[in-house]
RNA sequence: CGCGGGGUGGAGCAGCUCGGUAGCUCGCGAGGCUCAUAACCUCGAGGUCCUAGGUUCAAAUCCUAGCCCCGCAA
């Protein structure tokens, strides 16, 4: 499918309207501000209270275009009156939608002549939905990227357009590759639209039997089973820092684990995971349920976080203490 | 006024309930020991106990206000 109703080449400096809400998509803002593109409006969720105290904050991507005096519209629904005129007031040439937050109606989806062009944080068809940045570090993936498409009313299902790809590095977790898609797929935008203006932009359709989903995060997918194995709690944990973050419990207490490792050595009699199982001056080694993991960052509620020698200065921890309990 | 934990030599912590000599695990310096280890032994330096008031013969400890850090929640 294809919604573009003007596949000529377009020489003029579009007229771009930008939807997107959080830390992911100032890099693409930032880059449209940048280019010859009038941005010409930004459409950003409300202003939420938040943080500790609950205060008002606003979002990344309206601090941004508050210091450069674009105008910004937070409507709390995109289905109540108004939103619509709103929107066509502005005679966008093509919105661009970052991890806006929330689906987008057809009447958006038909509202300028060129649609909705999004960047969504994985090569799809994989990894549709909200969490692809750190499920694709928890599932192992060697490689993930960003891919720029047009917008269809089923979630990141659309006709792709571009996509450009990352190595996942060892070290890398969810924040860093975070940070990196954010760069990336700020270039694939900006790349995509010199493909719209130039009238070479080539959609095609995403290939449905290989798709696959990475649901929203909660709060609850940080708590560590320790009955799973070794080398997924490690990818876990590596994926979910720094948020959610992976957790478990010492003494009725949150701890946080932000890097663990997988630890070769098994001493013989495997205790029951999340049996503490060795603790010298440097590290501390937890049993899970194949293998065990060296901890190596973490942080007590309402502590900082700590490297692992730091934390065992002032912990005194003795093997048999189980984790989670 | 959303709930809660915390600020003590360079690091991480205890001490606070029940005011009265600044403690623990490290790090640092000097020396010793050892084939060797994030090893061990001896000695040593280093602290306005977040800040400002208050109570008291006496405050890290009790009271008041403020600043800063963090967990939950969102």
């Amino acid at each position: 499918m294809s919604d573009l109703r003007s596949p000529s080449p377009h020489p003029r400096p579009l007229r771009l309207v930008f939807m997107g809400t959080p830390e992911f998509a100032v890099p693409s803002l930032q880059t449209l501000l940048e280019g010859e593109d009038l941005v010409v409006g930004v459409v950003t969720q409300p202003d939420q209270p938040s943080g500790r105290g609950m205060v008002l904050h606003a979002p990344p991507v309206k601090v941004l275009a508050v210091a450069h005096h674009l105008s910004v519209f937070q409507p709390a629904r995109l289905r109540e009156p108004g939103v619509l005129a709103s929107l066509q007031a502005w005679q966008p040439d093509l919105i661009a939608v970052v991890a806006y937050g929330k689906m987008l109606p057809q009447a958006i989806l038909a509202l300028s002549p060129y649609g909705c062009i999004n960047v969504h944080a994985s090569l799809l068809p994989k990894y549709r939905g909200a969490a692809p940045i750190q499920w694709a570090i928890a599932c192992g993936e060697r490689e993930t990227g960003v891919t720029t498409m047009h917008i269809s009313e089923r979630m990141d299902a659309g006709d792709i357009l571009l996509q450009k790809t990352i190595t996942i590095a060892d070290d890398d977790t969810g924040g860093t590759l975070h940070d990196k898609l954010a760069v990336l797929g700020a270039e694939a935008l900006r790349e995509t639209l010199q493909l719209v203006k130039s009238g070479q932009l080539v959609a095609q359709p995403q290939d449905e039997a290989a798709a696959t989903y990475a649901p929203l995060l909660k709060k609850e997918d940080g708590r560590i089973d320790w009955r799973q194995e070794a080398d997924t709690l490690a990818r876990r944990i590596r994926a979910f820092n720094p948020w959610p973050s992976a957790y478990t419990t010492l003494h009725g207490k949150l701890l946080k684990i932000f890097a663990a490792q997988r630890e070769r050595s098994i001493p013989h009699p495997a205790p029951p995971p999340g049996t503490v199982a060795e603790v010298t001056p440097v590290s501390l080694v937890v049993a899970t349920g194949a293998g065990y993991l060296t901890l190596s960052e973490v942080q007590l509620e309402g502590k900082k976080r700590l490297p692992i020698a730091e934390f065992l200065k002032g912990y005194h921890l003795t093997p048999g203490l189980v984790l989670g309990a």
